[in-house]
DNA sequence: ACGCCGCCTTGATCTGCGTCAACACGTCCA
DNA sequence: TGGACGTGTTGACGCAGATCAAGGCGGCGT
């Protein structure tokens, strides 16, 4: 699992050195954005990656830190190119609905006007790459072929939504966590990395606001999955799924 | 009262009757139609609209009828021009997530992958235009610009259906259904009906199955709501928002 | 006109999960 | 080294909403 083997591609934009990669599981801004652009926008021609790295930068978080608030102008759109980043949206009282985890290769703030729909913060140390979208525009308008990337990107999110809702509208707390897992394994596959003793960042509070659930709710179906021997609970936040199976049974209510 | 009560599917081929504009607040396939591609693509050039007047068809639906199931080869797009839809997810043991009820001006069959993610039934007597995929394919690589109309109607419903899950996961029976009637309220509005004495044609469990409660608590919350005098029950399935500021207060909780 | 059938409403009871509370454990810092 | 704090776990109890059950009502077909 070596973190990102640049060489894809160098930079050509500001901020950019084409040395500087950290092999480490924290964040590597700059090698792990340029693979982030070809994700975000490939296959795309040399002239087409030259204009896009010279419209980015790459910002790094720390854990807690918002990057941009529901409500606030969203003026850029972000993919996130390491870590993992938690977006949410408040009610007045406090409750707080956790609308999604964002790993590497994902991408946030596609507003549909012009304020955010929902706040996003870093859950562990992270990067993302910040694309203006005023710039981010006048690349459409040259190269259209992006838009239809883009709208395959919003109507995968558009799916994953809408299953998102048949869990918090119908599942069990049981039935929610098993999903959840299977889930969070699935993406780790998708982006390369072990799919099986799974990281596990965020807290129970997170899980829970993700869910439609408690923290407790959370923690004592956690131990009950364990205690059933479904899943194995590791150090440093991992889980072991161990009877997939199973738990893919319970995902879908069978 | 059937407005029409012709053959149950008439296709209309290529050509859109420019002449039958029907006065009724009954379904209207081939004018409404004509109007939908305009809202569907618009702002469109001559020219444009010629080239989409020819992919499309028009069917009409009764109450209950299927349009296509979850998991169905996704062939088409679709986009209401008359009546009501439900979209609803299923799970193996029965229970049902409505994702969503769609009236005049919806879209829906935006696949990411080539499979329906969700089934699709009429509520009242209603119409639909049919988009065959592949032919509204090469009109978007002849028209790129359709690319960002869609696009915005994606992110649209991206912003929806998030909206949702703060509902699912957060909100109390009540807040949920005070919530769902402003909603309708606001998007019967937006299409220029009637906003206040709104009409909810859907039934009971179909407004369960959509706020994740069931049609016993839907129907106790009614009558809540209408003890407390924020809302009036009329005939003909109208429901009369009594006190809006209230009605407002619940539904963000405050 | 009648009876059937869906849909809605209402009541009684049950229960999954929330709430409240206590405590274990690790980390950080004085 | 100790104590304050954040996070996670576990237990006891309560409640919002589910479940079970019984009518009411209106539309429709014969």
């Amino acid at each position: 699992m070596s973190p990102f083997d640049i060489n894809r591609i160098r930079e050509l934009g500001p901020a950019v050195s084409n040395e500087s990669v950290e092999r480490e599981p924290g964040p590597s801004p700059c090698g792990a954005c340029s693979v982030r652009h070809l994700t975000f926008c490939a296959p795309m021609a040399e002239d087409e990656l030259g204009h896009v790295s010279k419209i980015v930068s790459t910002i790094e978080l720390h854990p807690g830190d918002p990057l941009f608030d529901e409500g606030e102008p969203a003026d850029s759109v972000y993919s996130v190119t390491a870590g993992a980043v938690k977006v949410y949206k408040l009610m007045p009282d406090g409750r707080r609905q956790v609308i999604g985890f964002l790993f590497s290769g994902d991408f946030m703030g596609l507003a549909h006007n012009d304020m955010y729909a929902y706040s996003a913060e870093a859950i562990t140390h992270s990067a993302v790459c910040r694309f203006p979208r005023k710039k981010l525009e006048q690349l459409l308008e040259r190269f259209p072929k992006m838009e239809r990337r883009l709208l395959g990107m919003a109507s995968h999110e558009l799916a994953a939504a809408q299953e998102q809702m048949l869990l918090l509208g119908r599942k069990t707390a049981k039935e929610k966590i098993a999903s959840f897992l299977l889930h969070l394994s699935k993406r780790a596959e998708a982006r390369g990395q072990n799919p099986n003793p799974i990281a596990v960042p965020m807290s129970r509070t997170d899980i829970g606001d993700y869910l439609g659930l408690t923290t407790e709710t959370v923690s004592r179906t956690f131990t009950q999955l364990k205690t059933s021997h479904l899943i194995s609970l590791q150090p440093a936040n991992k889980v072991e799924l161990v009877d997939l199976q199973a738990l893919r049974d319970i995902a879908e209510g069978a």
